[in-house]
RNA sequence: GCGGGCGUAGCUCAGCGGUAGAGUACUAGUCUUCCAAACUAGUUGUCACGGGUUCGAAUCCCGUCGCCCGCUCCA
């Protein structure tokens, strides 16, 4: 019999989300495949409102940003420019005594003697492996040491009593074969991509190498300058996407938390340079460390933009039913932040696997990020392409004419820092990024600069898991028989929920009622999704769509067909979350519901 | 990638060497005037996949795939 399971609420919710038809596992007939996951009839629509309400949210609802869809393959340079093909593909040894794993470039060189062994056998029951092994013994230490070692690395396959044979031994200089802390042997170093890749053209050879992009953000910079060009926007202002990405993890986990395929909704939004915000306004403005700065004013610099961005990615999340207390945030410290990377707030929620911490607070897990990423990205294109990602601005070059001398000097001194500290960070020869930078410098002076970049950047599939955790409700109730029964009932917000309203005639075996009943969904469902159901008694059918999140439900009964003449045309409305009932009429339904679910 | 656990009907699980079951769900019917009602009848499985041991395998062994947990990795 197997253990109680580890976490009974997340069995129930996978189990749940196949019972109805939110989420499968893909490719299931075929035992499925690791990290892959596809969405039902009810998933699909779940995913879909959430996307179009981002979408709403961030592109059509405002002045300043405007879309994006790229494709998924791109010009590998890309990858090479954002420095995806570097950090994305290390080489990894294991230890082969403590399984534990490094990175091969990051193994200090050691020196010594290396005990090498042929094999072992066991004393007592005659068993033996000729798995060959090697040990580093650093000078100074006596060599009972690694004979004691390649005995633990024996024992651990099986031969509890080794004698160990085929020793001898050889000096080596900075080897990186083996583990510092107790010189066993490690693996091969064996790569690691994270990126998926594919050939581009019939021949499978390495130029023709491709990549599913890891993320959609590198597009919307490719893309910047001809957005830029053509949509009339200027800084300050934000390029959004919504798309596919593939991440070839080591180990996907926690069902659709981390896939290999997943969607992302990123925004990519432009602002001046502090330098320029300075120029322009005096001095940039300072908000508080808390709460929502207001609405964006033209003297913010980066800080305000970030505290901005992620008190309104909040305000969507709480707009969709998660509520303050279900999520958290993680303020990156300096050590974990990209060199590259001013701050980054990640928004988390409160899954039903993540852990607690030392204090026993559950801090959740990341459903977004959203970073200041200073210039780096277009920095890193323009330098790769060799195409300006500059843009011109007016306005800071009318300001900086009217700057005194000294302001203009202490401005073009921190502008020429701050590009100094990217190019050489980023490997361009000393000499040469002082001139580079010097040259940044006097652009900024006839008002031309590089965009800085503020990314609040989620992952879809994360949200859609954390939306469906947060609707899971189960009530267990007891009957006057003593029969207990469980209910589950997933309280979406209406504005997610995937079907927003059942129609069903009381009875099935009365044609008028079934009539009347279809006659009301077909008036709904070019509105709102909507759902037919006369199977089984009314409860049920209640019951049923409760399971799938469904906010209202609509029955037509006798009083609809004029039993009591005042109720002619009117329709019972029954809420999932109370199962309070109300007498709505016919005519005013459509406009009832959609004041509900937008 | 390593270690541990697991994989039986759509779902939850029982069966653990003798040829597959329960509850629930689903379908049809009777009935039913608002919260999983009852009754009747019915459908559903290459027992994850592949191989081996055996007269005989869901059951034992090996491999593969997948899920969960811990490491590792990852934002």
């Amino acid at each position: 019999m197997a253990e109680a399971k580890d976490n009974p609420l997340m069995e129930k919710i996978v189990s749940l989300c196949k019972r109805r038809g939110f989420i499968f596992q893909s490719s299931e007939i075929y035992g499925g495949i690791n990290g892959f996951w596809d969405f039902g009839p009810l998933g699909a629509e779940l995913k879909r409102n959430v996307k179009e309400l981002w979408w709403t949210t961030m592109t059509r609802l405002r002045d300043d940003v405007v879309g994006l869809e790229a494709t998924i393959i791109m010009a590998p340079q890309i990858w090479k420019a954002s420095g995806h093909v570097d950090t994305f593909s290390d080489p990894m040894c294991d230890c082969l005594l403590t399984k534990k794993r490094f990175r091969a470039d990051q193994i200090e060189p050691q020196s010594g003697q290396v005990f090498h062994f042929s094999g072992a056998k066991d004393t007592a029951s005659g068993k033996e492996s000729v798995e060959p092994f090697s040990v580093l013994l650093p000078a100074g230490k006596p060599p009972e040491s690694a004979r004691n070692v390649a005995s633990q690395f024996y024992a651990s396959r099986g031969i509890s009593q080794p004698v160990l044979s085929g020793e001898r031994t050889e000096k080596a200089e900075n080897t990186t074969r083996f583990n510092p802390e107790n010189g066993a042997q490690l693996t091969d170093p064996r790569p690691f991509n994270l990126m998926l890749q594919t050939y581009v053209g019939p021949i499978q050879s390495d130029e023709n190498i491709a990549y599913l992009r890891p993320e959609t953000a590198q597009a919307i910079f490719a893309q910047f300058k001809n957005v830029h060009e053509t949509s009339r926007q200027k800084v300050p202002f934000g390029i959004a996407q919504i798309g596919k990405a593939f991440r070839n993890e080591v180990t996907p986990r926690n069902f659709i938390f981390r896939s290999r395929e997943f969607e992302q909704m990123e925004l990519e939004f432009f602002i001046k340079p502090d330098e320029a915000i300075e120029a322009i306004h005096g001095s940039v403005a300072t908000v508080a460390d808390t709460g929502h700065p207001g609405e964006p004013q033209p003297n913010w610099g980066w800080q305000a933009w970030h505290r901005y961005w992620v008190e309104e990615r909040v305000r969507f999340y709480e707009g969709i039913g998660l509520s303050k207390e279900t999520l958290g945030f993680h303020h990156q410290t300096p050590e974990e932040l990209a060199h590259y990377a001013r701050a980054c707030t990640d928004i988390l929620y409160k899954f039903p696997f993540s852990k607690r911490d030392e204090s026993g607070e559950v801090k959740g897990d990341e459903l977004e990020g959203i970073a200041a990423r200073s210039d780096f990205d277009l920095s890193q294109h323009e330098r790769h392409s060799g195409k300006l990602m500059g843009v011109f601005d007016e306005e800071l070059r009318t300001a900086w004419g009217k700057l005194p001398a000294e302001k203009q000097s202490e401005l073009s001194a921190r502008y020429y820092a701050a590009r100094l500290k990217y190019l050489t960070k980023s490997g361009v020869p000393q000499e040469k990024a002082e001139l580079d930078a010097k040259e940044d410098a006097e652009g900024l002076a006839k008002g031309q600069y590089i965009p800085h970049v503020i990314e609040p950047s989620a992952g879809v599939d994360r949200l859609i898991l954390a939306l469906i955790s947060n609707a899971f409700q189960e009530t267990t109730s007891t009957d006057e028989k003593g029969k207990s029964e469980t209910r589950t009932v997933m309280k979406f917000h209406p504005r997610v929920a995937p079907v927003k309203v059942g129609v069903f005639p009381l009875l099935k075996n009365k044609p008028e009622l079934v009539a009347k009943a279809r006659e009301v969904f077909q008036s709904l469902r070019g509105q709102v999704m909507a759902f037919y159901d006369d199977a089984g008694a009314i409860g049920r059918r209640y019951a049923r769509q409760d399971e799938a999140g469904t906010p209202y439900c609509v029955t037509i009964d006798f009083d609809t067909l004029g039993e009591k003449p005042e109720l002619l045309n009117t329709v019972t409305v029954r809420h999932r979350d109370d199962g309070k009932q109300e007498r709505i009429a016919i005519s005013e339904l459509q406009g009832w519901l959609l004041a509900r679910v937008k």
